[in-house]
DNA sequence: TATAAACACTACTAATTCTATAGACTAAAT
DNA sequence: ATTTAGTCTATAGAATTAGTAGTGTTTATA
């Protein structure tokens, strides 16, 4: 499972792309709001995307939240490990944060761990290759969903 | 990922699953000590796996835990979901736990749901498709490596 | 240049899950 | 009887999740 934050943080970023052309930032409250977020939490959560790279913000009236780069070049994968930590199903096969299992003997031959790389390699792949832009062509905006109406 | 709990009753089934002609119960610390899972902790989980239908126990000397089917009818799926609870990435997807996300309204338009279940379909067949037998085929016994040498 | 609007940052907390450990109990074999 | 081995309940520390509270800082603009 992915956490809420997760899904906060997904159900933000695919409204800041629906409005990206505009180049107007997006207030929190609003953000808030519309994906019914608790603000305080949402705050955080925008935060550290932006410290990340992949927000722009702006303080003071007019300010507020703008994606960094074209929803085009945003992708799933990137998100979910800023926010839920790697992707991978074992630590012995995250590409960007590698552990030994810990009673791991010889990785090479571990089974459990055959199956999870095909598992993991699927993942990675897709979500590597899923932008906002992409996701937001499929499906509505998710998030607005429910506000503007059917 | 996967918990240290799953992967300790993975381990302990495909021992008990490399041992399945035998028809001999194999000890609780044997399989903690060939798999190098804290005993009491491994306990809890094998009785779990027993009270799921997943294994046979018997008490008393020569007693033991056995698998309760062929190693080819166990299915690596089936593990997980007793383990670790539902595999769907969201709550909306799963079919052994269905529930309605928190904050959605429609969940036929969800983008972020619509990725999600291409993912999970994968995830879904692969898991339910590989049996210890099949893991056991490929890649050594995971858990012998390392107490069996080389 | 005051002031209101927004984001920035730190700290705290309640609830849950994860990873165990302890100890008493029950059943079977010899 | 006694030993062997699984059964069951309770407890506990650490980590994670999902927030909340409150103060600080920056910016626009009247």
């Amino acid at each position: 499972m992915i956490t809420k934050k997760a899904k906060y943080a997904l159900k933000a970023l695919l409204e800041l792309g629906a409005d990206y052309d505009t180049k107007k930032p997006v207030l929190i409250s609003n953000l808030a709001e519309r994906g019914r977020i608790p603000k305080k939490f949402l705050e955080l959560i925008l935060l550290e995307l932006k410290n990340k790279g992949i927000l722009e913000s702006r303080k003071g009236k007019g300010g507020g939240y703008l994606l960094a780069k074209p929803p085009a070049q945003v992708m799933l994968g990137t998100i979910l490990r800023i926010i839920d930590g790697p992707l991978a199903p074992l630590p012995c096969l995250s590409q960007t944060a590698y552990r030994k299992c810990d009673e791991c003997q010889d990785e090479t031959h571990c089974s459990i761990r055959a199956v999870m790389k095909d598992l993991h390699d699927y993942q990675v792949n897709l979500l590597d290759n899923t932008s906002l832009e992409g996701m937001l062509e499929k499906g509505c905006a998710v998030a607005a969903v429910g506000n503007y109406a059917i």
